[in-house]
DNA sequence: CCTTTTAGATGACGATCATCATGATTGAAA
DNA sequence: TTTCAATCATGATGATCGTCATCTAAAAGG
């Protein structure tokens, strides 16, 4: 059964959407070519025509959640030009974001197994992250070009990390409480100093 | 082939510290039981007169790793009483523990791998932040309970979000910048303020 | 309208997985 | 010394995995 031209570009496309859902959700090893292809509405047996292999895909998958999140950020900033630091560090660190991965941060979901890929999804995370650094340093007020670069590399592990730690937590009250204490130092730290 | 009393026990704690390395090299689902005991010296069959189920050891060998790492701290805060804080942050965002999550944090290599198991893994998981979060709370100068336990958790959080981006990163000289990047702001931000 | 091309469905391949049944070996108890 | 019990090795189980070969039907091109 063949289908249109502009059909099998929207299934490729749905597949890739999936995909990027799925393996925030349940991981790149939870999720199989089965799977993924059952819940964009096909079967298993025309995912080779669209991709080299699952880590082809797996990659791809990635650099289309990156990009989603960039945009995500980028809409964020604009909405709220007196803070938008601020509006970013709000959004990711909400409690929406912390139950809804497949829609959320990649490194986030995927950090820990990003770390154990092979070479393709190494590099397109690699790529993402440099972009998510190079938009949140724009944000940063005032001081060096240097200076900017290295507090957003710092503001963004701290955001990854509170929502790692907010997820692998079994306790709501917990899980709030470092979302809430990791947004209290992001949004200004106590005006005191040691 | 039966083995004595204290070869039953010494065989069990093998696997529990060959899980707990190997899971954290590879993620739960990157070894298999047969690896496992392989890796421990043994054959797959006496697994399931040690252990329940992958999950059952799962949970031990997260108990295992960090409880290491509780005791890890405690000897660097020990070695260092005039910066206790700063020893710890200095050991965890270094090149050795970035290089080598066998013998790391196990939030840092299995975060957001952990989110996505069951109760077991979870809770232990849980037990194991509160233990390094309270250990935190007593390193941080001053102030109140509260704010130091805010403060502990924010820290961690910066703490595993890096080792969880340098890993991710597959750049060398990103992957020191980001681990350079959250140490300055751990060790102390830029003195001035906005 | 007819031919060519191809997306996707079906099904099978071998590999690997967690789990369990059985048996052999041998410490520990009697 | 004899009996018991238990640990680990061997092997099989069914399920699931990524991947590929084959077949079909319909779109695309003439």
């Amino acid at each position: 059964m063949r289908v249109s031209r502009e059909q099998v570009a929207k299934n490729r496309e749905r597949v890739l959407d999936v995909a990027a859902r799925l393996f925030r959700e349940r991981g790149f090893d939870g999720v199989g070519v089965s799977d993924l292809m059952k819940a964009a509405g096909l079967t298993h047996g025309g995912f080779y025509g669209h991709f080299a292999s699952k880590e082809d895909l797996m990659a791809q998958a990635c650099a289309r959640a990156l990009a989603g999140s960039l945009d995500r950020w980028s809409r964020l900033a604009n909405d709220a030009p007196e803070g938008p630091l601020r509006a970013i560090a709000a959004s990711y660190l909400s409690a929406a974001h912390r139950d809804r991965p497949g829609e959320g941060c990649l490194l986030a979901a995927l950090g820990t197994d990003a770390s154990r890929q092979a070479a393709p999804v190494r590099r397109t995370v690699t790529e993402g992250l440099r972009s998510v650094v190079a938009a949140l340093a724009k944000l940063i007020p005032g001081r060096s070009e240097a200076v900017k670069r290295e507090r957003a590399l710092a503001t963004f592990a701290s955001l990854v990390g509170a929502i790692v730690l907010a997820r692998a937590v079994d306790d709501a009250a917990l899980s709030d409480e470092i979302l809430k204490a990791v947004s209290a130092t992001i949004s200004g730290p106590p005006p005191s100093r040691s």
